[in-house]
RNA sequence: GGACGGGUGGGUGAGUGGCUAAAACCAGCAGACUGUAAAUCUGCCGCUCCUUGCGGGCUACGGAGGUUCGAAUCCUCCCCCGUCCA
């Protein structure tokens, strides 16, 4: 009973309000993750995280392998310990470096081979291999390793690569039965099949025969348009079972969420709050603010006159710009502090919005506003 | 007074007869970013005209002349700056 997912109401688009009780706290959805590959969202402090009311962090497995090593992670106690996160942790598998990392990489049904960003070593990832260090690591939520593949994919290109990840989900099912620790740890199957909406229908009706305690959506928002990313997430999330959450992987841009939760999308993660807070890209309930254009220098105006985040609270846009043209670490700080308090704050917009049953009308209003 | 070295586009600075409106970097301006090889990457960055094109015209490598089909690059004189010698 250490995990338990609960729908507490569901909306006429077909959202989902509900929770997920983890050993490392609950989870209200539909969520939004924080990425922090390397065991740290950019810019943030833990304290941060927990003030911006961050319930579940992602970290990477791959990156964490590499770079300090899983068994260093286990000897410092677990990565909730090792980094000081006492909510639940999800690590994703090293899935997406197979696309991310597509130069440096072999793939064959066996596993990944990568080529080291760090140091050019070569390191040999398999479903087994991926399992064993997340386990090492103990995150709440672990993820099966899976082929992303880019948009456009062919139709036999993505049948592979979807055979592939089945097969992967199996074994890593497998070994998680023999290895693993349900009390302790969650394991999630993901959906491939690219853009075609057959591949996306069986895969995800043959991943649900596994039977995993969660399922989550990969290989989109990869290249394909938002409406296509929509329709495959649509397809997928239909064959997955209700009671279980549906996390829809690397997701997606502010005015696209709502679009996602109203899919039944329970979870979602993205880099793009962090990253582009860091590339002086700040979202406001106006739309998007480019921190360093000249129009800002002189901008007494918080960036968002809405927002209720500690930077909007007290720091004006000429102030920010200050900050990020003169490369200051503070820039960096402040924008990722402004843009995930924004992201955490629509999720909980949308979750009261699910809650009244009226997310409809919160994502025509959202998305005319941030057009 | 003499001997060297040097003056290049907003800055630093390459270029020593044509492929140079002039490398590179910085600054400036604009844009991209979706399970993080990302504090990254891309474009623009003398003025001007239009039929917006690997287009036309003009201006430009301290100043003024000159050599040459052609000069930031060679020559002459001048003006600055630095170092050293008197």
């Amino acid at each position: 009973m250490s995990f338990h997912f609960e729908v507490l109401a569901t909306d006429p688009t077909g959202a989902r309000l509900g929770r997920l009780s983890t050993p490392h706290g609950m989870i209200e959805t539909p969520a939004f993750m924080p990425v922090g590959t390397a065991a740290t969202v950019k810019g943030q402090t833990q304290a941060d995280l927990e003030s911006l009311g961050a319930q579940i962090l992602l970290a990477n497995t791959y990156h964490l392998y590499l770079r300090p090593g899983h068994e260093l992670v286990r000897e410092m106690g677990g990565l909730h310990r090792f980094m000081s996160w006492p909510r639940a942790i999800l690590t994703d598998s090293g899935g997406y470096q197979v696309f991310s990392l597509s130069d440096l990489r072999k793939v064959n049904d066996e596993g990944v081979t990568f080529r080291s960003h760090l140091d050019g070593s070569e390191h040999f990832l398999s479903p087994e291999k991926a399992l064993e260090i997340e386990l090492a690591l103990g995150a709440d939520i672990i993820m099966v390793l899976d082929e992303c593949i880019e948009a456009p994919s062919s139709e036999s290109r993505a049948r592979d690569a979807a055979a592939r990840t089945l097969a992967w989900a199996r074994r890593s099912r497998d070994y998680f039965t023999q290895h693993g620790d349900r009390a302790r740890q969650m394991l999630f199957g993901i959906v491939q099949g690219g853009t075609h909406p057959a591949l996306r229908r069986e895969n995800a009706d043959a991943l649900v025969e596994l039977d995993f305690p969660g399922y989550a959506i990969g290989g989109l928002a990869v290249g394909e348009s938002h409406s296509v990313t929509c329709e495959m997430a649509s397809i997928a999330a239909a064959q997955l079972p209700a009671d279980r959450p549906r996390y829809l992987m690397g997701v997606g841009k502010p005015e696209q969420l709502a679009d996602y939760v109203a899919l039944g999308v329970d979870m979602m993660d993205c880099v793009l709050p962090t990253r582009s807070a860091r590339h002086g890209c700040l979202y406001t309930s106006a739309g998007r603010v480019l921190i360093k254009n000249a129009q800002y220098a002189n901008d007494p105006r918080p960036i968002d006159e809405e927002c209720q985040c500690a930077v909007c609270r007290r720091y004006s846009r000429a102030y920010l710009r200050h900050l990020f043209s003169a490369g200051e670490v503070l820039a960096t700080i402040l924008n990722t502090h402004h843009n995930l308090y924004f992201y955490l704050d629509i999720m909980r917009k949308i979750r009261e919005a699910i809650r009244f049953g009226k997310l409809e009308s919160f994502r025509s209003d959202l998305q005319a506003r941030l057009k």
